[in-house]
DNA sequence: GAGTGGTCTAGACCACCCT
DNA sequence: GGGTGGTCTAGACCACTCC
């Protein structure tokens, strides 16, 4: 039977109780922890409240559960990044492109950037390391773009694109926050509805003055930071 | 009844829906939004599908619960910072200090800044605005600081104590990740287990080779976001 | 077929707020 | 006293995986 402390309810002891488990590595990575039927005997409370406790745990990037297979405990291995130099190609990374249309910025949280109100080109794409994808990004530039360069942007970055063809960002501003996981997120980086991620809102002015970019580039938390120094 | 969409369960569907209404301003944000029991009578759902969706509404900063009298829509105004400017005091903001004292530095996250082992001075404090907590910030010191300069850090920016003893910061290395609020800020800023936080962690070396400040600042997602410019 | 996690339900109890 | 949200429970069904 677990303790029940002063002022925590059940579901929060059995949360904190596995938390300590996680961190103390008690579980093995490889193998999947009890299931929620042992746990609710062990503990000496309901499937359900146990449920609940391993929900949680997972809406915080502790646990993972596969159906049909069980709960596995999730390892942590996170992405440093510098903010002030824009994309360095690393080895290990990969650009998948999942599509490039013409949108107008809808995104309230783009405000913040000035953006402008007519329809724009617009680029999805995806950045892997070891098979999992890390950063989703979105892009937005003006439409009268040369259609040469369009078609690198599934590939590269949109800024190594543009350089290619000798425009350059001159300067940038980034509003960097935090947004819990909505709609396409959720399905593209697998974490449940609201998990919390790591968000990058950029404007960029180039040498060509007719080409600004816009865009957000969003990951979950535990996969990337960003790291600045000054001065 | 709800129409239920394929591949999306009747939780989610309940969920989207009301998300639905909140953005399209259905719903007064002075008066609570109809009962878990009208909801459940409308949607054609159990009263614990609507609470289910409810809940996952709150995680995400949507909606606000206050248990007796009703849930209601959150509403959103998020201060805007400069990241380079280092903690310039605001009109409306007001600093309230927590506790001072002597710990280790155990949080793993903050090896990335390659904090040392002895035991620290520890400062944790509250940034306020408009009657609500903004910002949690712990700072930790070498412990030989002036107890002069102890007192002020209740009161101050640790970075303006210091430079009214003329200790001025030289180098600053800053980290910033987003987080699922967990212990301490959960009651402070009143949130639920697994919030989205944005965080800073950030290591500043000054003028006095003795003193290197170490620290972690922290707001919910909705409530701070940070801005850079490049150059 | 047995085990897993995920969903949905009904029903009960509590603490809180209001009138 | 009647409303609210929050918690905990039991029981059922489904889709999935693995043997």
């Amino acid at each position: 039977m677990i303790k029940l402390q002063p002022s925590q309810s059940l579901h929060e002891s059995v949360r904190e109780e596995l938390r300590r488990r996680i961190t103390a590595g008690a579980y093995s990575v490889d193998l999947p922890i009890p299931s929620t039927a042992m746990l609710s005997e062990e503990f000496g409370v309901s499937s359900i409240t146990v449920k609940r406790a391993l929900r949680d745990l997972q809406a915080a990037g502790a646990l993972v559960a596969v159906p049909g297979k069980g709960t596995y405990v999730k390892r942590q291995q996170r992405l440093l990044r510098q903010l002030d130099v824009m994309q360095p190609s690393l080895d290990d990374t990969s650009i998948r492109g999942v599509s490039i249309t013409r949108e107008k910025i809808t995104d309230p949280t783009m405000n913040a950037l000035a953006p402008p109100d007519h329809v724009m080109l617009c680029i999805r794409k995806t950045i892997w390391t070891d098979d999992a994808p890390v950063m989703y990004d979105l892009t937005y530039l003006s439409p009268e773009i040369d259609n040469e360069i369009v078609d690198e942007f599934g590939t590269k970055f949109v800024v190594d694109a543009l350089k290619m063809h000798s425009i350059h960002v001159q300067k940038t501003r980034i509003v960097i926050d935090a947004a819990p996981a909505s709609g396409t997120v959720e399905e593209i980086f697998d974490v449940p509805n609201g998990y919390p991620m790591l968000r990058r809102l950029y404007r960029m002015e180039t040498s060509d003055p007719g080409i600004t970019v816009y865009g957000v580039l969003q990951a979950p938390f535990d996969r990337l930071a960003c790291t600045v120094n000054f001065p």
